[in-house]
Formats: C-alpha cells, structure tokens, sequence
DNA sequence: TTTATAATTGACTAAATTAGTAGGTTATTG
DNA sequence: CAATAACCTACTAATTTAGTCAATTATAAA
C-alpha cells in the first residue's frame, strides 16, 4: 500500500476541479498554477482520471477538464484509485496467498486494516471536501 | 505513507516471538524458516526493533531474540513506525507547509486519515493478534 | 581453550517506483 | 489559419525496497 504525492496531487487536482466548478472547463495549466503541480506530471494523472471516469476533457481553446458527475458522486476512494495507489494493505491483494500459497500470519490483520482505510475513503466525496471550512480558506487564498 | 513487505515482515516477525513466547529466545534463523522471509533482511529489520526497544537480544549460542515487554503492551503502530514505514498520510509530516509553507488544498484530509490509520494500529497488540483464531490457525500450520 | 552459534555491523546491489521532463500530435475555437 | 489545450510517447534522476555478502563480536557448551 502507498499513499504518495501522486494519489494526493491526484485528490488535491480533483478538489480543485470541484472548487471551480461553475467557471467551465478548467484546464491543466490552471490547475498547474494554483496547486503548484507541474503540467506534464497532471496531463499523466488526468490520462487515468479520464480512463477512470472520472473527469470528462473538452479539446481547444477554452477548453479543459470538468467533472464526469456531481461532486457528491465522486469520492477520494475512487481518485486515489484510478491513480494506481492501491488502498490494499495487504501483500496479496486480500487473496491470501502470501505464503507459499497459504495466508501469511498476519494476513488478517492487513485486510482489517484496508477495509478500515478504504471505508474511510469511501466515505468523504469531493462535495464534502469543498464544503469543509479549512479547504474553503485554503481556496480562497489561492484564487487571490 | 506506505506500508510494504517491510512493515509486514517487522509484524510478523514480532508476532513469531509473540506465539512462541515461551520458548527461550527465538533466533532469526527460526523466524526466517517458519515465515518464509530472508535472514539478512531480518536482522536488518531486528537492529531496528532492537533500537526502539521493542526487542531485547541474547547473543551465543542458544541466544536470539525477546519481546522486551509483555505482548499486550506491545502494539502494532510502534512495530510500523520502528520500521521507518511512516504511518502519517500528509505530504508534510503534519506541520502544514506542504505548498510554499502554507498547507496545501487537501492538508486537513490526510491528517484525518492518518489518525484514523494510527488509533487503528496503535489499538492492536501483539497479544491481541495471538488470541486471534486465524492467527492461531497458520500459526499451528507453521509449527508442524 | 576451542568451537560452534548467533547477534551485530557495514557495504553493496538489482529492481521497482516516483516524480518528473521533453517533444510532438490532434482537435477545436475565434 | 493561428492559438489553445488536450493527448500521447518516450525518456530520466532520485529514491526506496528487498535483498546479498562478508566480516566481527559475544557467549555457551564441549
């Protein structure tokens, strides 16, 4: 299991997403300068949150990324996800086959763990994100 | 934050010395054999244990190593941090200067998550996992 | 006292992953 | 037709993981 800049660039570009949601498409250099993120590395993010369905991309001038549904329809659990950060905790992939074939000692443990993470992650929507009070002070100061 | 076959073989280690509790120092050599995990790579995970006092060791022959305190007070979060697996999700250690010394736009999400993971880990001994019934199931395995 | 055992230490390495960079192509708008 | 911005591919430096290897030190038993 990993949780690197990779699957928080990919939540925090998201959230950006669902901040600016009523200015159109927004696009990757926006997002880029706002969130400090290079270019190059988020058009290889957004290559997965597109394949993922999670953003829909609009071509040219004017152009960008936009959400694929409601705010409250897409949760964290699902960004870090499509980034290829996997929530398991688990060597096995929760098959149990970690040793020789047969479940490793703490085989159990680990799964407990992942649910108890992706139950979590499952359960905080961008929606919920934008309408926390830190991330509206963060925001407002970056759109200055 | 990531939690690799590092953190789970400093577990399962701990949890080896856990289940044979009483018979004398336990050796690396018998920990490798039993869980499958190399011996160098062991006592590279052990100098670790042992500077975070989480194990004592016996040199010479018969010699090994012991859970430094009872089981029950030894508990999953420390094994994991002794490792050098950071439990902590943020990009910044917690202080909140994770963009240009201000927190970053999802700053106050990975905090959550990393308390969350931590009073997970920090709530679960290694006596606990002994009592576990599956525990017990490959431990038994193991020992034939 | 020697020998075997087992911890301890340090240096090295292959493979994988992360966090990018660079350069070009395609679609669309004005 | 020119500018914009997504899209795509290939490459790279740095870091981490998961080890290997070789030597040294302490101690119990013979």
């Amino acid at each position: 299991m990993r949780l690197t800049t990779k699957g928080r660039y990919a939540v925090t570009a998201m959230l950006d997403l669902a901040i600016h949601l009523n200015s159109g498409p927004i696009s990757l250099a926006d997002i880029s300068n706002r969130q400090g993120i290079s270019l190059s590395y988020l058009e290889q993010l957004f290559a997965k949150l597109r394949r993922n369905d999670l953003v829909v991309s609009v071509r040219g001038p004017g152009g960008g990324y936009l959400l694929s549904r409601a705010s409250e329809k897409i949760f964290v659990a699902q960004i870090v996800d499509a980034v290829n950060e996997s929530i398991d905790a688990t060597g096995c992939g929760g098959v149990g086959d970690c040793q020789n074939g047969e479940k490793c000692l703490t085989h159990h443990l680990w799964c407990d763990l992942s649910d108890q993470i992706h139950s979590f992650l499952s359960g905080i929507s961008l929606a919920g994100l934008v309408a926390n009070r830190d991330v509206q002070d963060v925001a407002s100061r970056q759109d200055m």
